[in-house]
DNA sequence: TATGAATGAGTTTTCATTCAT
DNA sequence: CATGAATGAAAACTCATTCAT
């Protein structure tokens, strides 16, 4: 006899969690945590809510993997910038920034950006991973980074911290707005124009080659 | 029996509304919506949680007079700002951005915005006032004055709103880096530092002329 | 005395409490712990299931204020005992013996005894209390008694702790008869002709002198 | 019965039934019926949890077959004794009690008569199951020989059914005991050593002559 | 108007049982 | 026969909302 119909019972041990995982990412980047509902995550993933429970024990670990998910990735491809170490300042800049437009536009990085956000009251170990694990490096790798071309007489001075904030943010923004207010039908905004647009304006204004250091 | 007069423990009828939205904003925004419980909101707000359903019919309507308690001051404080048109366009810059940045730092606007991010999937509506009345009207008045600079050739060409984003882009990352990273015990941005700091170099980017204005 | 700095009234405790710990005791005497289902203890208490969590935080409490309620009482009945301390040995026994079966007739002890042992693997704490704070003070006072009795002379050699096992075993055992087979219709025993005809029979049994008394 | 000379080998299968059965004998006396898990069940047997319901239908099928287990070996016991019916009354009873506190040692008859007393509610055909095969015969047998001993005057007068239970209490006490309060570290007791120093004060206490000595 | 005990629908979590492998 | 992943019905617990006082 022929198989009729879909098979009740489907046996993807190895599968499971990441389908899992992928389903609760789309609820709680959308609902956020309190708001998301094991049944949604399950029906998502395709299996019954009981089958969430062979591979998460509870909830919140549902929720620590979706946001953890998001850090590994993207730490090895900051950190692998920050290794390959390019030949000028402006292209290590260009370069950099590309990534991470690159990143924002090709992975759901965006929806994990507001997660942190939202549920950082709630799961402040979570906000601390990021920040330890991804954002601080990043940060703090951008900032010497400044401090070594202000060295050199090379960028304007000032604070290179809040440079390097200066720098990063409009693709911080351009995230949080895709996930914020296009769902709403604002305008886009095309982040890596954004992105590209931004470090030409950056670049100019850290320059100290026009002289005239006041 | 009361005696028929005035009641010995009277209370303020009139300010119970702000008091309990002052409270629920400080549990929504630590927690988000979902995850505040109407016992905190009240016990913060020194009132019982019968109370609450006197002046509000649903939490998500206490939700609703939060976020939007948000909305229509700073509205009226850019929209002031807008009309003011003072001199040169440098200093309308740094002014606005001065004003922003006052609000940043005095006002809880911080929370609002975590607020209107996290929920912004439950809460479509609540993101479209936000864009509509506060956000779009704000880049877009950004926006317009940009565009008259390059018009006028003091500004370098490119996309207006991209730049407009650039230019608001670290005040707004600073705000939510209170609200999520400071909590966690991570270093601190000066915000009016940042955003004076900001204005200066997104000037110079932006200028069409070799010489800085320093 | 009127205003401010008032110290309010906790919750008083009315007789919800009691009603509730009355029901559960009725069901897990039945059920067991874990079979019991909270539905049916706010069935019989006459409450909503969310009304039991405002007296209790978990169904394993409200098992501990069952199994608890059934110790101080008898604690101090057994306690006002050894403090009487009355004339002869012999009718310091049957008083003690007549009170235990008084108990034992006209109180629910039989069906804590029951739970106590039933979930004693799973509740430790319980079986714990019950042996440091009834059972083991009830004991060791009898062990003393006996272990004197025989310093005079008046009892028999022996192990004094198993003679007082000896005198309580068949009280106990008729409670926990009750419990177990008089539901399913077994003949019952008539608990105070038991002790009784037991005590008469352990004096004997324990005497020195070879006289008989009818 | 089985030939003898019966290879011991490769039995595996012919054994998996007792072996799961002395598995749930271990859960369900130390949690209960309903707290027991099939799944720690499954593990201590050293089976999955599906080969379980290749032998057993449900989990009360389990756990019927673990009560009855301890029903039919003892009651051969017993029934041998009362029939072997030895010399003397004294030797007769010395010998019953001598097998019940063997069995009470020997086997792990507490942890049954435990789980009877404690499921006794939800499994009354069990608790039935043991009166009607077990208790009551073994009572009504005592009771009988005590009556037939009133008879010929070797006995004091009184209701034999509760002399029987008198005589063979402290032994389930004991057993009782061991289950529940030695766990959490109360004192023993030596059952053997309760029942023969009990015996002997019963038969004193028992004795129609005022010179009896053991 | 104010209270807070009470409700009950909704949610997470458990686990006996089933079934594809 | 055996396995153990998957199911789904139940059960504990939560909390916005109501209502008697």
């Amino acid at each position: 006899m022929l198989p009729a119909g879909e098979p009740k019972f489907k046996r993807r041990k190895a599968e499971r969690p990441d389908e899992i995982v992928a389903a609760a990412f789309e609820i709680f980047s959308e609902k956020g945590f309190a708001a998301a509902r094991l049944d949604d995550i399950a029906t998502r993933a395709g299996v019954s809510k009981g089958a969430i429970y062979l591979y998460f024990a509870t909830k919140e670990d549902i929720f620590r993997a979706v946001v953890e998910m998001g850090v590994a990735p993207n730490l090895s491809l900051i950190q692998a910038y920050i290794a390959a170490n390019p030949d000028s300042f402006p292209d290590l800049l260009r370069g950099v920034v590309g990534v991470i437009s690159q990143i924002a536009t090709t992975t759901p990085l965006g929806g994990v950006v507001k997660m942190v956000i939202g549920e950082s009251g709630n799961f402040p170990e979570l906000a601390r991973a990021w920040h330890d694990q991804l954002v601080r490096p990043a940060l703090g790798a951008m900032t010497m980074a400044i401090a070594a071309g202000q060295a050199r007489g090379e960028l304007r001075a000032g604070d290179p911290r809040q440079y390097a904030l200066s720098l990063i943010s409009p693709m911080l923004v351009s995230v949080i707005w895709r996930e914020t207010f296009e769902p709403i039908g604002a305008d886009p905004f095309d982040i890596p124009a954004v992105a590209s647009q931004h470090v030409e304006l950056w670049l100019r204004g850290m320059a100290t080659t026009p002289e005239t250091r006041s």
